[in-house]
DNA sequence: GTTGATTTGTTCATTTTCTGAACTTAGTGT
DNA sequence: ACACTAAGTTCAGAAAATGAACAAATCAAC
C-alpha cells in the first residue's frame, strides 16, 4: 500500500503526520510545490482514502479546508514483550486502541512469531476493515535494537543476542514487522499519537523498575551509533557508589529506579512494596523514607539536568506507571533539575509528567509500525 | 550561484560533500535516481565548474570515474571573534587556507562589519579567482546563536544580547554571512574539512580556557531547542562544589577548564602558567599538581562518559590548544571515560584527540559559510 | 590476440511530474 | 449588492525522470 505512493505523496503524508491538519495551500508552501501540483496530489490521496477533509477555517477570502490523515486508512498491531502475558493491541492511525488481548510470553522468537500469528485472527475478528488494512506489526522489547528496527542486538531480559525477530515474525505472519526498544517506542508513540506531536526535539524518560530514555532530535528518533542513545540509566551519578548489575558503580539505575527504591526501603526495614507506600511513610515523617526519596529524586534530577545541558531538548517527558509524582519524590526531582541546570535555562525546558497505563508499551510498539508506515524506510 | 542550482543538483552536492568522491552510478543509487537522470545532472554540474572528475577506479567492467566537488568552485572568508586581533582567513571548499590576515576586535557589531569589509580587498588581493567566487562569510564567536545562524542571542564575552550580526555584516559587505558558536563551528569544520567527514553522529569537546561542546546528529549539526545543545561546561559534576560564574555550583567548568586548572594551581601556590608546567610538576611528583590534574581529568572524563551514555556518538573529538594529552591529565580523562561508560560500550566509542592550531576558530567560521553554501538554507 | 562477460556511462523517445496563468469558488467587509 | 480576498481547480506547456538500447572501457579466459 505504502509502496504504491509516489515520493511526493509520501512526503505529504509525512508532513501532515508531523504538523497535523493543514490546508492544501499550507502544504504546498511547506513542500515547496505549486498549488497546482498540490491540488492533484491531495485529490489522489483523498481518492485512495489516505486523507480526508476536516474543519473549514474562515478568514479573509475563500475559507481553507484542512486535510488530515484518515485515521482508518491503516491499522497496526502492537505487542509488548515486557510483560507476561504479553499484551497485544490493535490500533488505528490516531493511536486509538480498537481491540486488546494478550498472548503468552516466550524467549523463543519462533514461538513468539507463532503466538502472534495465531493471535491475529481473534484480534481482528470484530474489525473487518482493520483486517483488510492491517499495515504492520510493531514489537517493543527491553534491549538493544539495530537501526533497521529488525534485529535485536542484545537483550538481557530475553537472553537474546543478534536475534532477527522482525524477519522471523514477518515470514511467519506475512505482515510487515518492526521491533524497537521500549523507551524508544514510547518516544515514537508520544511523537505520533501523544503530547509531543508538535515538538521537534524532546526526550522521554521512562521510570519503572528500570529507567529508560529516548531522544527525538529534529523530528527524528535518534538511536545513537550503536543503538544505545538514551542509556541514561547507566550514567554515573554517585561516583564510587553502589555496584550496579552492569559492572560499574553508582549508576542512576542503582539509586532512582523503582527497583532500587524498593530495595533500599527493604534494606532500611521499611514494609513498603510500592512508591506510594514509601511516599506515605515519608509524609508521616519517617526519616529513612525521606532519605531514600531524597537520594533517588536528587539523582534522577541531576541526570535529567545533565541531559538538558547536553542536548537542550524542547521537552522532557517523564513517564511512570507506579504511584504519583505529586509527592516528595517528584518535588525533589523537579528541584534537582532546577538547581543543576544553567540558571539562564532554568524553567525554560518544560518538564511534563505522564502517568501511563498498561497499554503504553503495546501502544508504543504499534506506533513503531505506524511510523514506518507513515515515514517509510527511505527518508529521501 | 547556489540559488541557480536545481533541487536535484543541490541534493547531489550535499551527498558528495557528506560521502566524498562518488561515481555517477553510486550517486544515482544514493539519490534513488536513474543512471540517465544522473548523467545529465552530473554533466550540468561539471559544466558549471562545481564538480570535476577525479580518480578512475578499476574493477570488473568499465572503470568508474569518481566525481568530487571542485575545491575552487567557491571560496569563503572566516573570522574568529574569540581572539584580539581577530584572525581572518580565506579558504576554498576543501578548507585549505589560501590567505590569512587579522583585524582589530571590537564589541560594536557595526565596527566589526566595517573592519571585515575593509579587510576583504587585501585578503582577496592576490587571488582574483577567489574574489570572483567568494560565496560567503562565516563568523565564530563565544555565545549563543539562533538557528538561522544570523543572530547572536547572547554573548557574555562580547556583552551582546540579540545582536543581528549576520545581517549587519551582510548589509555592509554585500556578501552572504552566517555566524555560529565557536564549538559548533569547529564541529562543522571537522565534518566538512576534517577527520569526522564520514561519521554521521559525533561530538566535539573543545578544551580551552572554557569548555565547549557540539553535536553532529545523523549528519546534521544539532543546535538544541534554544541553541544550547552542548553546554556541557555547566553540567554539575561535583554536586555542592565550588561556585561557578554561571550561578550554580560544581560545574565542569569550575574544575576542568584550563582557566580552572590554572587557578587551582595558583591557589595551591604552584608557579604554573600553562598545562605543560603543571604536567611537569606532576611528573616530578608534586602532590598538589597531581591532585589538581586528577580532579580535573576525572571530572572531564565523567562528563564525557555521561555524554556517551546519553547520546551514544560515533566519535568523541577532543580539541585542545594548550599542552599535550599524553601526560597525566589525558591519561586520567581516558581512564575516567572508560570506568564510567557502560562496560558493554567501553572502548566502543573512539576518542580522538586533536591538538589544534591558531586557525581553528577562523577555519571553523569559514566552514559555517561553506556549509550553508553546500547544504543551503532549505533542507528539503 | 580475440572473444565474451561485465559494468559504467550516454542518448533519446516517452512518461511522469510540476509550473504559471487564468479561472472558479466561497467566503468577508462595506 | 458591491468590491475584495484568498483557496483551490483546470489545463496547456515546461521540466525532470525513466527505460531501453547502446557505446565505452576494462578484465578474464581460451
Amino acid at each position: 500500500m505504502n509502496a504504491l505512493l509516489t515520493s511526493s505523496q509520501r512526503q505529504l503524508v509525512r508532513v501532515i503526520s508531523e504538523s497535523g491538519p493543514l490546508s492544501r495551500t499550507e502544504m504546498a508552501n511547506l513542500l515547496g510545490l505549486s498549488k497546482a501540483a498540490m491540488s492533484g496530489i491531495a485529490r489522489d490521496l483523498i481518492d485512495l482514502g489516505v486523507l480526508h477533509e476536516t474543519e473549514t477555517v474562515y478568514g479573509q477570502g475563500r475559507p481553507s479546508v484542512r486535510l488530515d490523515l484518515h485515521p482508518e486508512c491503516a491499522f497496526f498491531v502492537g505487542i509488548s514483550l515486557l510483560e507476561d502475558p504479553a499484551p497485544m493491541i490493535l490500533c488505528d492511525l490516531n493511536g486509538k486502541i480498537i481491540a486488546r488481548q494478550s498472548m503468552p510470553l516466550s524467549r523463543d522468537p519462533h514461538v513468539i512469531a507463532e503466538a502472534i500469528t495465531e493471535g491475529l485472527p481473534s484480534l481482528l475478528e470484530a474489525h473487518p476493515e482493520a483486517k483488510e488494512k492491517l499495515s504492520g506489526i510493531g514489537v517493543a522489547l527491553s534491549g538493544f535494537v539495530d537501526e533497521t528496527q529488525a534485529n535485536c542486538v542484545q537483550s538481557t531480559l530475553l537472553n537474546w543476542q543478534d536475534v532477527p525477530l522482525a524477519r522471523i515474525i514477518r515470514e511467519r505472519s506475512g505482515i510487515e514487522t518492526f521491533i524497537e526498544n521500549d523507551a524508544k517506542a514510547v518516544a515514537v508513540s508520544e511523537k505520533l499519537f501523544g503530547s509531543a506531536r508538535e515538538i521537534q526535539s524532546f526526550s522521554v524518560v521512562s521510570l519503572g523498575d528500570g529507567i529508560g530514555c529516548a531522544h527525538f532530535i529534529d523530528g527524528k528518533l535518534y538511536r545513537g551509533n550503536h543503538g544505545g542513545a538514551g542509556e541514561i540509566a547507566h550514567c554515573t551519578i554517585e561516583p564510587g557508589g553502589a555496584p550496579c548489575r552492569c559492572g560499574k558503580r553508582g549508576c542512576l539505575d542503582t539509586v532512582s529506579s523503582m527497583k532500587a527504591i524498593k530495595e533500599m526501603s527493604r534494606a532500611e526495614g521499611l514494609e513498603c512494596t510500592s512508591l506510594s507506600d514509601i511516599e506515605y511513610e515519608a509524609s508521616t515523617g519517617n526519616a529513612a523514607a525521606i532519605r531514600i526519596l531524597h537520594r533517588a529524586g536528587s539523582a534522577l534530577g541531576l541526570a535529567i539536568a545533565n541531559l538538558i545541558q547536553i542536548n537542550d531538548p524542547g521537552l522532557i517527558l517523564i513517564t511512570h506507571v507506579e504511584g504519583s509524582f505529586d509527592g516528595l519524590f517528584g518535588t525533589v526531582v523537579n528541584q534537582a533539575i532546577e538547581t543543576n541546570v544553567l540558571p539562564r535555562y532554568a524553567g525554560q525546558t518544560p518538564i511534563r509528567i505522564k502517568r501511563v497505563d498498561g497499554d503504553v508499551w503495546a501502544r508504543g510498539a504499534a506506533s513503531i509500525a505506524a511510523h514506518n508506515f507513515l515515514i517509510g524506510p527511505n527518508t529521501n
